[in-house]
RNA sequence: GGCGAGGUAGCUCAACGGUGGAGCAGUGGACUCAUAAGCCAUUGGAUGUGGGUUCAAAUCCCACCCUCGCCA
């Protein structure tokens, strides 16, 4: 049985570098676990993109003397070269910004405006007569009006640390002209969540009992505590999306407001699944994924994100519900699928501190790449990785992680094994005879990890998973010690034949059960144990265009891939090839040049 | 100052109500197929401090101390 599995990774904002804690808090473990899902035999569909709307980009833009469009597709190209390099298998990496999105951005607003769960309120904004336009809190500064502070902001005083009434701000100045910004009076539209809140709290209590505590916590305890409120979902801004055209019609003051980022970068993911299905050929494709019942979807984020996936993206599922479809002009409209586990994972840092972009206090992945390899940072990410608590990157214990367990447990394991079989039997599978108890007991356990491996990935616990397979490799270097075939291949060569047959079948199974973690360097060893053709699909990108202008796409196309969650097939006679070692052995001397690169711009 | 997370073997971390574990490091040993890798044995612990609940607490509750983060 087939299961739709929807696979949903973190959007990255469109504005900064991928450094190794984002990797590990969000984008790996998708990747993992949508590779477990493939080699299954699941449906799965693993979509995200480039967040490219909001203040932050604008803001990045003015200071570098461009535009927003700039700054996103500059970050927005890196992204996609990044998770070709670090083999992220999306379906579909694309963008918030395209004509699709859009669209379906627009339709989500329309549905729970039509299900009742819009209204519209005004609030006091600062405006700059000069440029005529709304300013964003951040781009108005002025003389605080308890401390005297002269660069205050007009929301907040950095000095004394008062939250301050925007009207009350002394001598208020723009950031952009240094004009004089007056005060008016501005519309928005609200998504009310008040009323949404008794369906929110039961979607997450049926979620309770297998949801990690700390996501519960940030949600449905949050919400017990302290009610859920209407919120803004407009604002004047000229980057971002319109709204619809319909509320547009209902007055001109419409026609300069965007939807607020966070409340259209969440559509992102049923957007980019329809996006998906179209580029494949099959424009309904995705309701396998979003109106299935049978449907489980995952949703893999940083802690810093659990409210906006736990609460607010169910809140707009559920308020658009069946009008989704039915603006979007379709004939026997279904309800969205709501989130079958969102598996947020707090922070990694980096030497006992934060991780910091602007103090360079950041392990920069396509920088980490240039000198090492990918499996190697998807492993040390992997046992590392921040599951139930944060975690501490520190680059002596990558060297030693990488030395001792993946070059000397698994990567030596799979090199004495090959080497020693294709010095005594040329390079085929030696024919064992009949095997003894030692020999099936190894062989039993190691089918196991078919179980054991794959319920902990099931069940999102990645590290122990991980470690599980280590454990399992140790499992086949304690079988060889026992039998020691280069001491019975003097005297007993039938005997060794069968430790070498049954080593050989154990690191072919091995090969399955590392393959979510270490893609690169198992499909290598494939090629080892004699295979043709990869585990995997091939990763591709495309330029596409609409009305928006051009967005660069990764794409994933599954043909020719071989992969089966399942035991070896290895028989007697099979061919193998020459091995060259998996991993790369590293000079202790890299932690001090690591750490040296630490804090230097 | 407020909120949150955490303080478990030298290091990194598991156990989260029922005899304190793993990996690495350390020490001793046998082996040599392999990237001087692997294997066997073994030394390390008032689970931050003090109280409480319980037949039973690293685990639940309270106070305090320290670390880190977020907000201020």
């Amino acid at each position: 049985m087939s299961v739709p599995i929807l696979v949903s990774a973190a959007w990255p904002y469109a504005n900064a570098e991928i450094h190794v804690g984002n990797l590990t808090g969000s984008y790996l473990p998708a990747d993992i676990f949508a590779r477990y899902q493939r080699l299954k035999g699941n449906q799965v569909l693993m979509v995200s993109g480039s967040d490219s709307h909001g203040t932050p980009i604008t803001v990045r833009a003015d200071a570098e003397g461009t535009t927003p469009l700039a700054v996103y597709q500059r970050f927005h190209e890196g992204f996609i070269d990044l998770f070709q390099q670090l083999g992220l298998n999306y379906d579909l990496f694309t963008s918030t910004h395209t004509q699709n999105h859009q669209k379906v951005s627009q339709s989500v607003f329309l549905a729970l405006k039509k299900n009742g769960y819009l209204y519209t309120e005004s609030q006091m904004q600062w405006y700059a007569p000069s440029q005529n336009r709304f300013l964003p809190d951040r781009y108005v500064e002025g003389t605080c009006y308890i401390c005297g502070y002269e660069n205050a902001r007009s929301d907040q005083c950095d000095k004394c640390g008062n939250l301050l009434e925007a009207d009350r701000l002394i001598n208020p100045k723009s950031k952009i002209d240094c004009s004089t910004p007056e005060l008016r009076s501005t519309e928005h539209f609200y998504i009310d969540l008040a009323r949404l809140q008794d369906h929110v709290v039961d979607f997450l209590k049926i979620r309770d009992s297998y949801w990690r505590p700390n996501v519960m916590r940030q949600s449905l305890g949050q919400i017990l505590a302290e009610k859920l409120h209407g919120r803004a979902i407009t604002r004047d801004l000229d980057w971002g999306i319109p709204l619809p055209e319909e509320v547009m019609e209902e007055g001109k003051e419409w026609e300069t407001k965007r939807l607020y980022v966070w409340f259209e970068a969440v559509i992102g993911y049923l957007s980019a699944s329809i996006e998906w299905g179209k580029l494949a050929g099959n424009p309904e494709a995705w309701r396998t994924w979003w109106q299935n019942p049978e449907s489980r979807t995952y949703y893999f984020i940083g802690k810093d994100n659990i409210p906006f996936h736990a609460v607010i993206w169910p809140a707009e599922l559920i308020g658009a519900g069946k009008a989704f479809d039915e603006v979007m002009g379709d004939a026997n409209p279904q309800p969205l699928v709501l989130p079958y586990d969102v598996p947020a994972n707090e922070f990694m840092n980096l030497e006992g501190q934060k991780i910091s972009g602007s103090r360079n206090w950041a392990v920069w992945a396509r920088d980490f790449l240039t000198r090492y390899d990918p499996d190697a940072l998807r492993y040390y990410l992997t046992v590392n990785m921040p599951e139930s608590k944060d975690t501490d990157w520190d680059w002596d214990e990558f060297y030693h992680r990488n030395n001792d367990e993946l070059v000397a447990t698994w990567g030596n394991l799979a090199n004495r094994v090959l080497s020693f079989c294709n010095k005594y039997w040329e390079g085929q599978v030696p024919d064992p005879g009949e095997l003894t108890d030692l020999d099936t007991d190894l062989l039993k356990i190691i089918e196991e990890g078919f179980e054991t491996v794959g319920d902990l990935i099931d069940a999102v616990k990645l590290r122990a998973a991980a470690a599980e397979a280590m454990r399992l490799a140790s499992e086949v270097n304690k079988y060889l010690d026992m039998t020691a075939p280069w001491q019975q291949v003097k005297t007993d060569k039938p005997a060794a034949a069968r430790a070498i047959f049954t080593a050989l079948k154990a690191i072919d199974s091995l090969k399955i059960l590392f393959a979510p973690f270490l893609p690169f360097t198992c499909d290598r060893l494939h090629g080892y144990m004699g295979y043709d053709g990869s585990l995997f699909g091939t990763q591709t990108t495309e330029i596409l265009t609409d009305e928006l202008g051009q967005h660069k796409v990764l794409r994933y196309d599954p043909t020719g891939a071989t992969g089966k969650w399942e035991p070896s097939k290895l028989k007697a006679g099979d061919p193998l090839r020459q091995p060259v070692a998996l991993f790369k052995k590293l000079d202790v001397s890299i932690v001090e040049e690591e750490r040296a690169r630490l804090g230097n711009k």
